[in-house]
DNA sequence: TTACAATAATTGTCTATACATATAATAGGT
DNA sequence: ACCTATTATATGTATAGACAATTATTGTAA
């Protein structure tokens, strides 16, 4: 559907503008969706974001702040992300040896398990939210890459 | 910037997985971008996007759940917004004559002034946000729109 | 080494999203 | 007219985003 038909709005002043909103609502349309897969889980999209980063680079432990460095959204606060999620078991902190400042964060087990059962129905989900071939699929990465300058 | 260093991920499962990140990525970006252009002027983006929406109408009014299907952000909460705005006197509410549960909300001249001092400012910051040039502006509203399905 | 700047993480506050529920008014069928 | 379903809006609650401020620790330079 186009963007005019999805927010009923017929005209756009200029290409920039049309391209911000057709973004916003594009992008509010995936998460929204996103939010229905992870939530049996009682995840939210930005827990999930996170255990993945952890799994990443597990066994080693990442600091809060390295975290927060390759979170989507740089403006989140990983802090109480990491607590929420330690909350559930899911993820472990303890004192970084070399900097008392520092805090380590390893996933857990558990949170290993989790990442696992949600594997499959995350691809296909990727899958199904997104309606482009691969060829389209490089074209978008691109286009965003350059947006952003 | 790639996507690839922008969050220090090397490798993505899939193309789709790629996208989707992206995706979330690049709204970020821009959303974080446009607070601060709306900051000075004690408004968020949603309710910017919302008096927008009542300018178009203007002079006629718009129920709640007319902007409600207008916004971007089909799950957001118009009847607080539309409060928040209120309270700022720009726009204002009155019972609907033929349909008591329906509230009429109108921009009102605050507001219009509001927006006509935000109009430049928006319009550089939609050209400086996308860094991209008019033809690829169409491509992307072409593969947004394609990719919602 | 002491003083000050920089860094890591936490906490507080306001706004917004997501979603469930509540309240009130209207529409439709009998 | 009466009952019920639907619709329009508002409200409650939990999570998250944006951003300022605080605390604790470390680095650095006089």
């Amino acid at each position: 559907m186009k963007i005019e038909e999805a927010i009923k709005q017929k005209k756009f002043k200029d290409p920039y503008n049309k391209a911000l909103v057709n973004m916003l609502y594009t992008n509010s349309y995936i998460v929204s969706h996103q939010g229905k897969l992870f939530k049996p889980y009682g995840l939210s999209p930005e827990q999930y974001n996170v255990l993945r980063i952890l799994r990443g680079m597990h066994p080693e432990p990442v600091t809060v702040s390295t975290i927060q460095d390759r979170m989507l959204n740089k403006m989140s606060n990983a802090s109480r992300l990491v607590e929420k999620l330690k909350q559930k078991e899911l993820v472990r902190r303890s004192e970084c040896p070399t900097d008392r400042r520092q805090v380590d964060i390893t996933i857990t087990e558990e949170g290993l398990k989790m990442l696992a059962e949600l594997e499959e129905q995350v691809n296909q989900f990727n899958r199904q939210i997104l309606q482009l071939d691969e060829q389209e699929l490089d074209r978008l990465n691109d286009l965003l890459d350059k947006l952003r300058g």
